[in-house]
DNA sequence: TCTTGTGAAGTTATTCACAGCG
DNA sequence: CGCTGTGAATAACTTCACAAGA
């Protein structure tokens, strides 16, 4: 089974059920079926079964899978239960800061290791307790500290640039919060987080009633 | 073709058409084949033209879309062309204020016309221009005030309490910052961005490697 | 020529439904 | 009995491919 195509949306699912299985967890809840945990979420039973057999069969027949075992093999799959995920955040404007300081991040397995901006004004300055650099460092920053996820809040002019100086660095994996289309080499993993492209989908819906 | 029912994505790349098509007109462009927005934009030139079918024939054969009227168009069914829609902020922490003060938002549409905390220390303070009122003051404000859309930023204990107070105040969408999912009726839409599990999504690929 | 709009085909994702096991 | 795991069926979405218009 290990060796087939996973869903995308497998994938995004995943860290659901992982967030859920934590907090089963501090319930003391040890078991939970795929009926139980449909209800917590929203996704059919069948789906959270059919995600989960992707990886290898986890449940007991007639009991449900194991809250703490199915918590630990979702995070080895995650990869989100060795040392915490190095991060490092390009911009550090308003968005830039709040992610800085959101404490959801170190929680969940990700520590932010390097912050830039290329304001010589915010230079110096911290994030929570990293200090912000200038941009032109990336590469070197990055490299050196081995640093393979990044994060662009810059404004939308900037951003295809700054991603050119991750991939430069190394980085893997980009969360770009700016409203634009990244073009980087598919060697590199781009999610794009546009809010206001959230909001919109939101006024659609809202606009036809 | 109008009756007929639009796929979840399509509204979701409306929204990113747009903002291409914004980009175009500052850029004095006048007219955009698919097979162009198809290169600026990553999606596929058909899906381009199959998503903008849905809603009608706007393209002239042999030359493409007009920008302006394609923006036009679009900005109509998104409902973003009219007076900008209200929105309440419940939640003065980092990513309130952030969120608060994100211009990306009144650029497009929107409006932060309220926002609240349960924290007395934060009531009274201003979150850009609007002041943080008592989170007890939700349904009456957003009825007096007709604001038809919430975006939830406290702690994801408190989310499905939030939640059900904007259902109170008439709210018919939410965007969900709390890494929960709230249980509501259909009346109201909701939309979650947990920025954890979209790190945790590019984790799982960069695991693999 | 270039480009749209769209049925048809193809692909991907979700749900069904049940065998098999505790 | 209850519940998983999964092939088969269904639904949803995307791409193909081409007629027709400028």
């Amino acid at each position: 089974m290990r060796p087939k195509k996973i869903p995308e949306s497998t994938i995004k699912r995943l860290s659901i059920y992982l967030r859920e299985l934590k907090s089963l967890s501090n319930e003391q809840i040890k078991f939970v079926s795929s009926q139980e945990l449909s209800e917590r979420l929203g996704f059919s039973a069948a789906q959270i079964r059919k995600d989960l057999s992707y990886f290898g069969q986890f449940g007991r027949v007639g009991v449900g899978y194991s809250v703490e075992e199915l918590k630990d093999i979702i995070e080895g799959l995650l990869g989100v239960n060795r040392k915490a995920w190095k991060v490092a955040i390009v911009g550090a404007g308003k968005l830039g800061s709040a992610l800085a300081s959101y404490s959801g991040f170190s929680n969940r397995g990700f520590a932010i290791e390097a912050c830039f901006d290329n304001d010589p004004k915010k230079v110096g300055t911290f994030l929570g307790s990293v200090k912000v650099e200038n941009s032109d460092k990336i590469p070197t920053v990055l490299r050196k500290k081995e640093i393979k996820i990044g994060m662009i809040a810059v404004p939308k002019d900037y951003a295809q640039k700054v991603a050119q100086e991750l991939l430069k660095g190394g980085v893997k994996s980009i969360l770009n919060f700016a409203p634009v289309k990244i073009s980087i080499g598919k060697s590199v993993h781009v999610r794009d987080v546009d809010l206001s492209t959230e909001l919109e989908g939101l006024a659609f819906y809202l606009s036809r009633e």
